[in-house]
DNA sequence: GCCGTTTTCGGCCCGACTGTTTTCAGTCG
């Protein structure tokens, strides 16, 4: 994946606002790297990127905040920030030592963090006494043994560096949700079966259900006596392409595809889990494909605090503990311990006089919190919702009844509309919404008006026998209608009228990809506009570790949308539940639902297997706070034709 | 750079591991 570059983006129009929400939320992300190559304190860091995190969560208009001079009040942003953005969104001009770091600081230093063992002392250091500014010189210096006799460096920090680097060759992003927790519960599944070993868990980003998986963590509870036996048979597991480290509680590991092969087969692992990771489509694991993980053995009794480190996020880690000195206590991964009692003790030590955990809902607890789902573990308000008992109650994936964005044979789909049908059945669904490509879609074999309605008028057929029969199950019809120039849907306006309902999404992504922000943002408010658009199919566009989406607004978007709700028209917005898109994103579905736009998750499935997907999308979901009574999908067979009708 | 019923300076989460070191710096999560 190319890195995207660091660039400071240049002022929109002739009039303020000159920049975007985004566009400040990315800047501060980036000056905070540049600084932090710059070897500024770590703390100044720190509060860029919780800058950069803040403007990127919360909704409130970044602009009117700029003009009421409240910016100041908000939470991490202080009087520096504030007057910086300020300025910025007033004049189009970027403070000057930001646009200076901007330009003084070689893309390749940047390029260099993503390095494993390279931070930015590392690399300062190395660019003072080479001048090397690209991974590829940094190779060269390297190679030539120019590294090892450095003091502070040595032969093996040398061979680290180039390790490295074909390291980052090889596999330079991280992994989606669903292939990460491919390996990630299998993984899992095989440590368990190990002797004495008395629970595994998948911890980290993956237990958290981020859309990409950079590493996986995995916590194994075990008697301190079997720990060494423990850690030797989980070094001899297949799949192990490499260890890069290990410790007395420790093993760091490369794992690669081969974890899935020899004698173990697909009935090792618990149907449910193969269910929730998409069973049979291991095929689709690349073969050279690795992953990092690291592996915790930790004692029972320590498990809870082991296992709640370990799931993260840092940022949640870091406002817990917070959370325990204000009590008088000291959190990490050994336990919860008074300061008073445990002196200048540390880590294990310190923990034999920690409060007792069962459990990590047990640590919360101690903490006067309730107990806070991995999903919601960001850092983006769920502490505070904690302490006051207003945490979500999570959607799960038995309360999804349907959904509204599938495909059949009739545009580019594999399976036939009575296939899908009896699929959901299958599923325990109540209703299915079939949504076809419309024709400017060639390439998807979007569907004629003439077919659109032929399939429409079997819908009702289906739809009146199951009736007579007393089946509680009933196909919807809609389109997926392409969004053509000028904000206009595809088909007549006399044909969509007769549809239940209309995904508009957009495939022209060429167009949309070369236009600002703005202009999408304006041209999406309009096909919002168009009376008979009921979704916004994945709003973005993107796809993950494939390509960015299209510059938009979509809080600005999700506004407009919301404008209908409130006036009783319904206008939906698409969470895409398959795995490659997410979209849309986790952040935006808690936004979404603050603003009272309802939430559709939809597999936008092309084959009968497809439609599993959805259960990435209740993951997704479930990471955005939402709740059952937030999605569509939740609704039963009637009320979902009765909003449809709004 | 942010923050403050211990406030406008002096803190800012905590620990493990590695490789270089005779007590620690850098990196990572």
């Amino acid at each position: 994946m190319a890195q995207s570059t660091f660039t400071l983006p240049k002022p929109r129009g002739d009039a303020a606002p000159y920049f975007s929400r985004n566009q400040v939320s990315k800047v501060l992300h980036q000056v905070g790297v540049l600084l932090e190559l710059d070897g500024a304190n770590v703390f100044r860091i720190r509060s860029y990127q919780n800058g950069s995190r803040t403007l990127g969560t919360m909704n409130q208009d970044l602009w009117e905040l700029v003009q009421t001079k409240e910016l100041i009040n908000i939470k991490g942003i202080g009087k520096g920030l504030a007057s910086a953005i300020s300025e910025a969104m007033s004049t189009g001009l970027w403070p000057e030592d930001w646009v200076r770091l901007h330009e003084d600081t070689a893309p390749g230093l940047i390029e260099m963090l993503g390095i494993p063992g390279m931070g930015p002392k590392k690399i300062q250091r190395l660019n003072q006494e080479f001048g090397v500014e690209s991974i590829a010189e940094l190779k060269e210096v390297a190679e030539d043994g120019k590294i090892a006799p450095l003091s502070g460096f040595g032969a093996k920090s040398q061979q680290k560096i180039l390790d490295g680097i074909e390291l980052l060759a090889r596999f330079r992003s991280r992994r989606r949700l669903d292939i990460g927790l491919m390996y990630g519960l299998a993984f899992e599944s095989r440590i368990s079966e190990i002797k004495n070993v008395k629970s595994a868990t998948l911890a980290g980003s993956a237990r958290r259900r981020k859309s990409t998986i950079g590493d996986l963590d995995i916590v194994v509870s075990a008697e301190s006596e079997h720990h060494a036996q423990i850690s030797k048979e989980v070094l001899s597991l297949p799949g192990i392409a490499d260890v890069k480290g290990a410790g007395d509680s420790k093993i760091s590991l490369i794992l690669d595809t081969s974890l899935f092969m020899e004698e173990f087969t697909v009935g090792h692992i618990d149907k449910n889990v193969l269910d929730a990771i998409g069973g049979a489509e291991y095929e689709q694991l690349e073969s050279g494909g690795t992953i990092d993980a690291q592996i915790r053995i930790v004692e029972p009794h320590v498990e809870p605090f082991t296992l709640a480190y370990f799931t993260g996020s840092k940022e949640h880690n870091i406002v817990m503990r917070q959370k325990a000195i204000e009590k008088g206590l000291t959190l990490s991964e050994w336990g919860l311990s008074p300061q008073d009692k445990i002196g200048d003790l540390k880590g294990e030590a310190a923990a034999k006089f920690s409060l007792p955990a069962v459990e990590e809902s047990d640590i919360y607890k101690h903490l006067g919190m309730e107990y806070v789902e991995p999903e919601l573990r960001e850092d983006l308000g769920e502490i505070s919702a904690a302490q006051s008992g207003l945490l979500p109650n999570l959607i799960t994936l038995n309360q999804i009844k349907g959904s509204l964005h599938n495909h059949t044979t009739l545009s580019d789909g594999e399976a036939s509309l009575e296939e899908m049908a009896h699929a959901a059945r299958g599923m325990g669904w109540e209703w299915l919404g079939i949504a076809d490509h419309s024709p400017t879609l060639k390439i998807a074999n979007g569907a004629s008006a003439d077919d659109l309605l032929e399939q429409g008028a079997k819908i009702k057929r289906y739809n009146s026998e199951w009736e007579e029969q007393g089946v509680d199950f009933r196909l919807i019809h809609g389109v997926e209608s392409d969004i053509l120039a000028g904000g206009k849907l595809d088909h007549p306006d006399e044909v969509l009228e007769q549809l239940d309902y209309v995904v508009a999404s957009v495939h022209a992504m060429t167009k949309w990809r070369a236009r600002s922000e703005f202009e999408n943002t304006e041209e999406m408010c309009k096909v919002i506009d168009h009376p008979s658009t009921t979704i916004l199919g994945h709003p973005t566009g993107r796809i993950l570790q494939g390509r960015d989406g299209y510059e938009i607004d979509l809080q600005a978007v999700l506004e407009h949308m919301a404008d209908y709700n409130a006036n009783g028209k319904l206008k939906a917005v698409e969470l895409n539940a398959s795995p490659y898109r997410l979209d849309l994103d986790w952040k935006f579905c808690k936004r979404a639902k603050d603003l009272g736009v309802p939430v559709i998750i939809n597999p936008d499935a092309h084959s009968i297997s497809g439609l599993n997907d959805i259960r990435f999308g209740v993951m997704n979901a479930r990471k955005g706070w939402l709740e059952s009574s937030d999605v569509l999908n939740s609704l039963d067979h009637n009320e979902i034709f009765e909003i449809l009708a709004k």
